[in-house]
DNA sequence: CTTGTTTGTCTACTGAATAAACAAAGTTTA
DNA sequence: TAAACTTTGTTTATTCAGTAGACAAACAAG
């Protein structure tokens, strides 16, 4: 319990506060009766009685039939409907676009992906329209419809929303929530991609139920997500994550950012790639892809590759526990898909970099989600959001 | 507002946040009317008054006379009593220890400070227990009295107040709460001295009303505190601020953590002085105080060794800022008293490497406290654990 | 002296949670 | 099969905290 709050307290906020415990008692263990959710939320059964009632008018729960007696009257059961509204997550990608439909629980109802290369961002926008018009018409009707739209983009986001600086994707200064607001008519959320996919990691994938967790979104460069203390940290302006350029080698390679010895110089894809040009027999255009080929028809020389590069990782990984004492901590993105070869490397600088005490309780982990967990994440966000608003707009 | 609860509301719940509000307030702009904190909190002036009556009960608050009139009845200025029980923080130092009686408000009203060098576990307790007996008998006759004793240490405590280790203090597993609890009677707060002077700083120090500050506590080695989103992160187990062990240099120096290129090992204390003994004309003893002196008397050699120090703060500054982008960074412990020498070496450094957005609404302090910030800081932990638990035992 | 204002208390009311009674719908036991 | 016990979910009376508004006391200004 938290009691950081500078407002006053009256019985709205109690009410409102225990509504939301019920309804997340029941999306957590759907089906479930209104006695069970009594005794598991510690409210008295008729308060949740009378929660429940609002909760079915407002169609965010439904009642199917009784449930096995455990000798005594059959319970009714109650379901969360997730089918009560429909959130849409589009990840931007470098050279991708990928766009979810999801239910309220965060069931993939329908996806659409695009790729491209080097577009503008005016090009950019209308694929985001059609892959946004699409999704909203794969959506069955709903009593709430469309609940909110989450953009997750490669770059830096204020805390207002605008996208500052998208460096691989040269955007700088646009307010796309603005754009996308007027358009759609909907609540919309832009967020920076590795703290969308923490979210979706926190949410969906492998970092359920954990409180402390670094998301590592290793791509071409690095960004990353924070969850910390079991909400996201953004840091004063929203600008925080920024590990990618976090010093490594003082006096080590130039980076576009100004400084020298960046991190994601050594650890991400464009060091890979950079190093794989090098190469006596070097491919003609490295990509991840083919190299990642060329690793699993045992070429020796890339697999070497990969292992320094997952060497490196390991060094970051082992700043970022040192900093973060992490319950865990999650390679997502692009390079993810290379763990075959980064992760014996990556643990062993670990292990043998990293006090004991450190070690306790962690968990190093590669994204489950593969690439859906930023696009998850972002549609969670205004899922989260819709619940947030809707629950204070009461049945009066 | 947080709802990030999983308990059930109730109306207790409401009184007590009111309450502690009601209190909030009047500690914070004391002397203040009935009226005017009905105004400050929302609150209305019936629960106000009632609040108000408990709290004068509990001798937490008193009436002073009546103030000046706005041009009606004259109000009755309420005080916060801060003399209504004592806190006692304590700052073991690697050579030192440091305690500071304080009132509720963290004002100190006795301190006692011990130097001492190379002394045992067993030692250094006795030195302890004589300085919270004379902490406890300068403590002036108060309602509640001595409310709680707070213990900063030079290393890592794990959630359950255990010191796991301490290596500058050689001491390892040492469960000196348990120790204290049972000699004293009173909650004994153990925590981590770069954690203990963070929020030192937050609460009475150059961060006051600021949510995202990193402390970086420099003396022989480096810890650093981290206050986000206004609270507190300890991480998983506890054991978060270890940037000193955050790697800037991959094949650099060797430390003892196991590890190589740790950042202590070129921006503390600990640098300072093994460069020192490599200077042709060194002198005998190296210490930091002799070494500021030398500095003070223009010789360039030892500002070009601060300088050089200050320029590998710098890095690890700015590791710090793209990973947390924090409204405050402090420099705390000995090595601010430096200051002159070290700030601006470490400001060029960052300015150069930082983006403009991460710098912008960020300042960069040298500690206000100079060495109370821990003491404080630990001071504060018993005050605030008070306040919990005391709102709770109403006046039934 | 009158009028208007501010302060702080008091009373009646509201709304939410709770405890306990109760009816309905089962199961278990004799 | 009937009686006794259990579980579920609703209903009723009660409690408790906050609110609105009336009110008296204390003061300023014309």
């Amino acid at each position: 319990m938290k009691l950081t709050m500078n407002q006053t307290w009256n019985q709205h906020v109690v009410k409102k506060g225990n509504k939301s415990l019920v309804l997340e008692t029941i999306k957590d263990h759907s089906p479930i009766s209104r006695a069970e959710t009594a005794n598991r939320t510690g409210l008295n059964k008729g308060t949740v009685s009378s929660l429940v009632s609002e909760l079915l008018e407002e169609q965010l729960i439904s009642e199917s039939g009784p449930g096995v007696s455990s000798g005594g009257r059959r319970p009714v059961m109650l379901l969360f409907n997730q089918l009560a509204g429909y959130s849409i997550g589009i990840d931007i990608g470098v050279n991708y676009l990928l766009g979810v439909l999801t239910d309220l629980q965060g069931n993939i109802c329908d996806e659409k992906r695009e790729s491209y290369t080097d577009l503008t961002y005016e090009e950019i926008k209308v694929k985001l329209f059609d892959i946004i018009d699409y999704l909203t018409n794969a959506a069955p009707p709903s009593p709430y419809g469309i609940v909110g739209i989450g953009v997750g983009v490669p770059g830096t986001v204020s805390n207002t929303g605008e996208i500052l600086l998208a460096p691989n994707l040269e955007w700088k200064n646009i307010h796309l929530q603005a754009v996308l607001e007027r358009k759609y008519q909907v609540p919309v959320v832009i967020e920076n991609e590795a703290n969308a996919g923490a979210y979706g990691e926190k949410r969906f994938g492998a970092g359920k139920d954990l409180e402390d967790i670094i998301y590592v979104s290793a791509g071409i460069g690095i960004g990353v997500g924070l969850i910390l203390n079991g909400s996201l940290y953004k840091g004063n302006n929203g600008f925080s994550g920024e590990l990618g350029h976090m010093t490594i080698e003082v006096d080590g390679k130039k980076c576009r950012c100004g400084n020298k010895g960046c991190w994601e110089l050594y650890a991400a894809e464009q060091a890979l790639l950079s190093n794989a040009a090098k190469l006596p027999d070097a491919p003609d255009q490295p990509t991840l892809e083919n190299l990642s080929k060329l690793a699993d028809d045992g070429d020796e020389q890339v697999i070497r590759l990969f292992e320094q590069v997952g060497d490196y990782l390991g060094v970051g990984l082992n700043n970022i526990i040192n900093i973060f004492n992490p319950q865990q901590v999650i390679i997502g993105n692009r390079m993810a898909s290379a763990k075959k070869w980064l992760r014996d490397p990556l643990i062993s600088r670990m292990v043998n970099q990293t006090l004991w005490f450190q070690q306790k309780d962690l968990q190093i982990q590669f994204s489950e989600l593969s690439t859906h967990s930023t696009a998850l994440g972002v549609a969670a966000f205004s899922v989260e959001n819709f619940f947030k608003v809707d629950l204070q707009n009461q049945v009066v």
